[in-house]
DNA sequence: ACACTTCCTTGACATATATCAAAGAGCCTC
DNA sequence: GAGGCTCTTTGATATATGTCAAGGAAGTGT
């Protein structure tokens, strides 16, 4: 497997995520807990993902050539009706992992790859 | 027991998570879905982090100089009741994000720092 | 055995969530 | 503008979740 995206190889200094997104966080670490606003922030994204079906949207729009898709191709993929799936890229877009974008009819979702490894980043935890 | 964790000097490549845990999962890729259990599996530890009262747990687990915390010396830290502590540390141990082990009439409770470095690791998305 | 401490379970309640059908809102094409 | 797509919102319902009080379970000490 590959690891292209791994910051790895970065200097630890660069915070890349605030130019992608407004949310944000340092790693969970031992030095100090978490703030509960922090805590607050992170465990709607957490629970953004906390849900199979949007973890299957997540990884089928991952996996779209174009890196999008429309509801109506979503819905049958999941086999949910297209107002739950609507509901549920509500979810994600509302913490940022997905942005959307209308044209014409159609309405397309994009992942957010920075907001999700933003969120790796935090759980990478910082104690050993 | 060190609190210097596992594999803080160990060559990065090893993947020592199926070592260590029956939960695991590869990062989400652009080469296929995942799968719907696979899904399944990953959003209930997902979900567990997914409430800020547990990720307030988890990171005062973290910055206990012995790693452990029994459930009386949390509540008062997070404001709420016994029982209601003891629930959400009991959805974190029922996901295998911590462990616990009685000592006389305390219950300790442990993070499991690599259980949460796999979330990471998932989340840590292969397409860029 | 008894009392005391810590922790968990149960029961109850309020809130949140997932789901769909139905209706509304946007955007075409004719 | 009429009709037909696509998408979202609303309303309804069932289930899940967070919370606490009360009581039970496990362990220690007298």
């Amino acid at each position: 497997m590959s690891r292209k995206c791994q910051y790895g190889d970065m200097p630890k200094a660069l915070p890349l995520l605030e130019d992608t997104s407004p949310i944000c966080c340092d790693p969970l670490t031992d030095l100090q807990v978490i703030s509960a606003d922090d805590a607050m922030g992170l465990a709607q994204r957490l629970k953004a993902l906390g849900d199979p079906t949007r973890i299957r949207l997540v990884s089928m729009l991952l996996t779209q050539p174009s890196q999008e898709a429309c509801t109506c191709e979503l819905a049958p993929l999941v086999g949910l009706s297209e107002p739950t799936v609507s509901h549920h890229l509500k979810q994600l877009l509302d913490v940022g992992l997905v942005t959307k974008a209308r044209r014409g009819l159609n309405v397309y979702y994009r992942l957010e790859p920075q907001s999700v490894k933003a969120l790796a980043r935090v759980l990478d935890i910082d104690c050993c």
